[in-house]
DNA sequence: CGAGTCAGTTGCTTCGTGCAACCCAATGTG
DNA sequence: CACATTGGGTTGCACGAAGCAACTGACTCG
């Protein structure tokens, strides 16, 4: 039996953790908002271990940050959605990357950044567009490659 | 050697989580953000093995999150510090408080809650300020314990 | 003189991760 | 028709990381 839980701690940090701290959690969360859905889609593109990601995306299903739906029968194939437990990771997962940006792509600048889909605005670490102003949630917003990103139109069509 | 990196990934969050992704690393930086500061205070709150700390600890101030100091000499004893990048990690670590709390404290509610030093306000997870509307900062801001805490007066002298 | 504090280190065991190979059904290719 | 390829995994093995307990070493307190 695994453990998963970070024992004595009241805080939600912890109780965060304890889903989406593990290894790759995070990772294929931002993978899936940014529209990869299938298997073989999700492990070339993190390089993650096959078997590892098999059981993260069970835990993660098991946790309803993710659902697995099939897309054609025999042979079933399945694509994984964010529920809306998943899509409302969306905020921490905008506020790691703007400390990850700031504290370790100061030369080259963000390889991504988050733009407001209606105005087109650069979107904050806080989820606030710099544009209009307006708080943010994961639907209003979407991933494109930044200046420091060499190549890799993954995020070029991030559909609903 | 150990592997700290996502390779073929060119994104801020897994440059962050290749830091602070490790399991207990970011309780850590919470907890000394509350103002436990020594060794033995760490371990015992956060139930970790002393070992494990230690590396943590290590590897921490190696990546610049925290800064250790001498307190007294003879024996020789340190304490640790955030540094402005370690304070730095504080709207990721009140947007995880924030989904933690969404979706793993319904009825008890939250068991810590932040609040602006200035007026007293709750914080939202965005990090700002529900009572002034303010974009607030690890530095203007303080954890008590929630409606959802037992006990702990932990967070109680939370020094600058 | 013995007990306690603090900040670790050492040794051992178990758990998690990475890697490669394999499976099975269906579809594409020569 | 044979054979390779795609997609979504599972299995087995090796090794690094985490948990646990015991120990160290310099000091303080009663």
């Amino acid at each position: 039996m695994l453990r998963h839980d970070y024992p004595g701690q009241i805080c939600s940090i912890a109780k965060a953790l304890e889903v989406i701290g593990e290894r790759w959690s995070l990772l294929i969360v931002r993978d899936v908002m940014n529209g990869r859905r299938r298997f073989d889609d999700l492990q070339k593109g993190l390089g993650i271990a096959r078997n590892v990601l098999s059981t993260r995306l069970q835990r993660l299903v098991e946790e309803d940050i993710l659902e697995r739906r099939p897309y054609q029968e025999s042979p079933p194939r399945y694509e994984y959605f964010l529920t809306e437990k998943g899509l409302d990771l969306w905020p921490a997962l905008v506020a790691l990357q703007g400390w990850g940006d700031r504290h370790s792509s100061r030369k080259t600048g963000p390889p991504m950044v988050i733009v407001h889909k209606e105005c087109g605005g650069q979107v904050s670490d806080r989820g606030i567009c710099e544009e209009c102003g307006k708080l943010l949630h994961a639907r209003d917003a979407r991933a494109l490659p930044g200046p420091g990103a060499e190549a890799l139109a993954l995020a070029a069509q991030t559909s609903e």
